[in-house]
DNA sequence: AATCATTATGAAATCGTTTACAAAAATCTC
DNA sequence: GAGATTTTTGTAAACGATTTCATAATGATT
């Protein structure tokens, strides 16, 4: 209600002033800035972020933009980014995007509108290829997907290594026919598939392309995908998804057509959630950590906020492999 | 980047005009319209949001003030508000308080700030009252809790039939030792515990104090409660939770004692997620209408920014029963 | 064609800050 | 205590839109 001016009348002094008390100047008499702040106080003022912003050229908000905050993965992202940016004076403003590049180009406008500090996003293909030349007006930090050779922040999981572990998990355990359900439209899913590759062939074992399926990251794409497996003449003796909606979807598919886990089928998946150590047998996956990618993505952001010619960083995380359900090694029925 | 300055300039016109132009306003000459699309379009002009906020004292921004969005609930609660929102031009401040009332505040202060059209959100109890008297200057809907004499529009199940049904379900096929593990904090919990001990009465029991717990609506807090009850020297047949954390927690604890759903104990709960038909048996419990909700708060809240005026509203929506697992009646074994 | 009513346009104020610059006050130096 | 130096303060111009009010242009009416 009161603005800067009734302060300044109030205290007896310029706005100019109130506006340096505000700011911590030390240019300022301890005498005046007392004044000031007995009728700051007095008057209960708080001072107006969106004329602050207007001359500033800049906010005090940082965007999200996700494909769905549905996704668990994102979920955890967004409670980090948000008590992280929260720490530091930032707002939070959410966006989903469903990967849908025309709604990512058009949320990045809302962003730009809007005058943001900067946006945290995980962009499908071509609004990646579009950063790298695109001038954005504000920082940008990538995350869960890599951008090849952008000149951009970037927080990432390391896939390939991760998706190696997380086979040969399966393969240590006595699975060799092992299908893939990746998610397509990402970096994300084909780096996760080539750490499965790898490890099949470290075992010995030639991909086939028959095994690997790349389809939408929903639940319902998942239990198709997993269904259509399922049903081959010669069918998968274990699963690997890239995500925990795939896996939701799979493990439908998979209690639809009756076998018993971990005896007729293993799933294995990427990303903890709260249904993987419920059900059961409980699901052996990648646990990504969440928090510290959403955290240091919004540490990246400011930083670059603060700096923005600091050179660009990108930086990979280790993802946790959960073993669980019995640890017994498969017999082989071959 | 440009400027309406800029434009105006370019369309040889002033700025005054521009900004009708850009209002739609139906006093600009066909003619001088045309002029000044074709400069907007050249220049790629886009308003500045801030300025426009400035001087408007309000923004196109609304806030979403959650305990924790990783909360399932509340996660498809901003997804559907999120989704309105952007259809009437409006974008989503994300807030999570932890059920702390400090916090609550602290962030109400901080959508005064941002002078945001409004706010949706999930009070405690002490907020809730502040609510009442508190002249916030913006727009507020309250979501998932009541505020009994508040004028406050309002979005809420209907949280007492909803409990009357669901343990009603229970009755009906055999358990008669039913306890509750209820949120504390909330009106919500206690409006279900109402329901439960409806139910009971309704069917010639008594209600316990020793069967009723009310806990922070977290998985631990489930958990331990859960496991309490199960220690109990005379356990409870059947368990019914007030929401889908404290119901995962709730699961964890039968797991951990051994107890086999639904022969030694059943579990109902509210609010549908991922996990709820995945485990196995799959669990019985009352789907919020999530999208609902989030989507009828935000049109409220909309509706309440245009005509500040307009009388408070209260809706209530219906929770649906999914009745789950294998429908044979209990046997009773007492 | 002159008058009046109506409509279209622009100048300038406004929203609430911050900050460059100038002026005033305090401090220092001899 | 006069002058030079430094520090403190205030004035006024931004930031980029919208809108009031006055004026200019148009159209209608005789």
């Amino acid at each position: 209600m009161a603005s800067i001016k009734e302060v300044a009348r109030a205290a007896g002094v310029s706005t100019a002033t109130v506006s340096r008390v505000l700011a911590n100047s030390p240019h300022v008499r301890p005498a005046l800035r007392e004044r000031v702040l007995k009728a700051i106080k007095e008057l209960e003022y708080r001072p107006n972020l969106i004329a602050r912003s207007l001359r500033a050229q800049q906010t005090t908000t940082i965007g999200l933009i996700v494909s769905d905050i549905r996704n668990p993965f994102f979920t955890a992202i967004s409670r980090a980014v948000e008590d992280t940016a929260y720490e530091e004076g930032y707002s939070l403003i959410l966006c989903n995007t469903d990967e849908d590049p025309k709604k990512e180009s058009i949320y990045l406008n809302v962003m730009r509108d809007a005058n943001v500090a900067g946006v945290i996003l995980s962009p499908t293909g071509p609004t990646a290829a579009g950063l790298r030349e695109l001038e954005t007006g504000f920082a940008v930090v990538v995350i869960d997907r890599s951008i090849p050779d952008a000149d951009v922040d970037m927080v990432l999981l390391d896939n390939v290594d991760s998706a190696y572990r997380l086979t040969r998990h399966l393969l240590e355990n006595g699975y060799q026919r092992i299908a893939a359900i990746c998610g397509e439209r990402s970096t994300t899913g084909r780096e996760r598939c080539a750490g499965y590759e790898q490890a099949l062939r470290a075992y010995g074992l030639l991909p086939t392309a028959e095994l690997v399926r790349f389809v939408p990251p929903q639940i319902e794409a998942g239990y198709a995908a997993a269904l259509r497996l399922l049903d081959l003449p010669e069918p998968p003796e274990a699963l690997l998804t890239t995500n925990s909606l795939l896996a939701a979807g799979a493990l439908e598919a998979i209690r639809e057509r009756g076998l018993r886990i971990p005896d007729e089928i293993a799933l294995v998946t990427f990303d903890e959630t709260t249904w993987a150590s419920l059900v059961q047998p409980p699901i052996t996956l990648i646990e990504q950590p969440t928090y510290e990618i959403g955290k240091t993505a919004t540490e990246l952001l400011l930083q670059r906020v603060a700096e923005p010619e600091r050179p660009t960083r990108r930086v990979i995380l280790k993802g946790r492999l959960l073993v669980r359900g019995s640890s017994a090694p498969r017999v082989r029925c071959g």
